[in-house]
DNA sequence: ACAAATATTCACAATTTTGTGAAATTTATG
DNA sequence: CATAAATTTCACAAAATTGTGAATATTTGT
């Protein structure tokens, strides 16, 4: 009882994930279970609702857990894992990101150091690392900012306060 | 007479781009190019700094221009084209990330259309998809901002006015 | 127009990635 | 402890990606 057109818009948002290089497995992974009952989907629902391998459901969901992006529930008493779709997992993805940013820019700092700031090159390596740097630093507040703007959206629907 | 410290960082600086997702000879071309002297480096430079083919160069080049990383310069009477990082060549790799998330955030209204507004997953579709919007507006903002305190720098820098 | 220098295209080999089935391992129940 | 259920590991086949060399095309100087 799926929705053919929620996973047809599923494997789309897959495909654009994978299209900014998240492996393809996963990234389908993570879209079904964007589409997944409260208490997630097993591996055996993932198996089916993607048509492929005990195997590769194995893999992604490792993959995704060491990224933090899902989390494994294990109901005690019940042999089957949940997965579930980490609170904030995609926000997490675009924090994620700093630490990539901070080595880009260590990387271009060293970069202008051996090209010394007299040349043109070392001045421009210097440059784009400074803007890593602001990138580093910046994309953790805006996660805030959109969570407060989520809070606000919550307290206005509210309107008895 | 090319650094071969830098040259170490630039390549480390690829294989940063490379797990992000970028293509191994056009993250390597882009990285060379920001070490590359005023008016750019031939394809022959490239070559022959890379230690690639010529087909590999073209290719590179090919793929970095349809993305606006770089421009080619035909200099008049010279039949070598020189290639150079296009201006702000880093920052628009960010704001071009904009559609991409707008056609996240259609798949999974889409999703959320599909699903019904009173399924937990319809909600989550909706929620994260309003996440992707927010960065599609947000991400060109950030560069403005960058690029207003790149000025103010410059302006620090002339103490005589 | 010709020759020399550059640049691009294309078929292919090498490498890497991906997902499978089978076997091994872990976990829960009787 | 034995059995059944669920998951993981692993070797490997299929597919995709990557970069090369050779051939082809394009541009410039004589």
């Amino acid at each position: 009882m799926t929705h053919y057109r929620a996973v047809e818009a599923a494997e789309k948002g897959a495909a654009i994930m994978v299209a900014a290089g998240m492996p393809r497995m996963p990234a389908r992974v993570m879209m079904a279970l964007i589409a997944a009952p409260a208490d997630g989907y097993t591996a055996a629902d993932l198996r089916e609702r993607l048509g492929v391998s005990a195997a590769a459901v194995s893999g992604a969901v490792r993959y995704l857990q060491q990224l933090h992006f899902i989390q494994r529930r294990s109901l005690p008493g019940r042999r089957r894992e949940r997965y579930l779709l980490a609170p904030r997992a995609f926000y997490r993805s675009v924090v994620n990101n700093a630490p990539v940013y901070d080595q880009s820019a260590n990387a271009l700092e060293r970069m202008a150091a051996d090209l010394g700031d007299d040349e043109a090159a070392g001045r421009r390596a210097t440059q784009i690392a400074g803007f890593f740097r602001f990138l580093s630093r910046r994309m953790p507040q805006l996660i805030d900012e959109w969570e407060s703007l989520q809070a606000d959206d919550a307290t206005a629907l509210r309107p008895g306060e």
